[in-house]
DNA sequence: CATTAGTTTTAGAATCATTCCAAAAACATG
DNA sequence: CATGTTTTTGGAATGATTCTAAAACTAATG
């Protein structure tokens, strides 16, 4: 009935970070690592692993996110004030964003090449280049 | 004693945008406007005002960066989650983004180029390409 | 298996930037 | 000055996130 491995990988991959496979991380990871990548807010993982019948609390869902994102499993996006998404692609690569639905969509790496980086100011280092690419819908022509 | 031209243009420049210069906006547009560019959020600029003897509303002061940003006098930056900053410049340009100390710096347009912006998705323009390089203080050596 | 110490989860309160609201003030016009 | 419109404002409301201290859980030990 139940499915023979319903955590495939997924013990193995928090054990080898340093976290502990509890039932929350497992199921959250679950939810976030399945197939195809995503880029999810706190509110809406805990929304989805409610409707999956999971109990975890929203303080708990926020602890994983940010426990995930520093051992690099995940990677905080950016593009709006007031919410924070979180990317499972945790390769180097750029986004755009459509501010109507809030979709954040991956940018292939090859895609966009940024040539000629700036020198960064004195007394500083380069730990990250984010190009957000925002977008609006089309008029007309809708479904 | 007062200066004879405290608000220099700035009457005109609000007038032409279909604002009315009233006392906060010109206020506000003072402390924006004056020499050199600037990035600022809504309650630093509300802590300058009020230091410099303006009674002016935290709610005004909203008000009035979003006014200004509609018109395209300010353009806004959203470089963390949970706040937002305005700045002066409104030319295509891009952002240093110090983490540490929350400091924005401008790039100059030349300074940084795009070769080969992707396709956006289907049925969606692009209307802006932001982008943030993100750098971390140089350990040591400091003051 | 029972104890114990450390870790994780949790509900609920607290924070913080921002927005909303309805009333007061300022302004423009006749 | 009278009147209608725009702005401002204090304070309440919102919404995402963080904090807190207690409860639940785990691992290790005897
Ligand atoms: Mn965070
Ligand atoms: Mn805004
Ligand atoms: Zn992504
Ligand atoms: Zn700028």
């Amino acid at each position: 009935m139940a499915n023979p491995r319903p955590y495939s990988g997924l013990i193995e991959r928090l054990k080898a970070v340093g976290l502990r496979p509890t039932r929350q991380r497992l199921a959250l990871a679950k939810l976030l690592f399945g197939p195809g990548n995503r880029h999810v807010s706190a509110e809406q993982l805990h929304g989805e692993a409610v409707g999956a019948q999971v109990r975890v609390s929203l303080a708990t869902v926020y602890n994983t996110l940010h426990q995930f994102t520093a051992v690099g499993l995940l990677r905080e996006v950016v593009v709006e004030p007031g919410r924070s998404y979180f990317d499972t692609n945790t390769s180097h690569h750029h986004h755009f964003f459509c501010e109507e639905d809030r979709n954040l969509v991956d940018i292939p790496g090859e895609e966009l090449k940024v040539e000629k980086l700036p020198r960064p100011p004195p007394g500083t280092t380069v730990t990250e280049v984010d190009i957000v690419i925002r977008v609006r819908k089309n008029p007309g022509l809708e479904g």
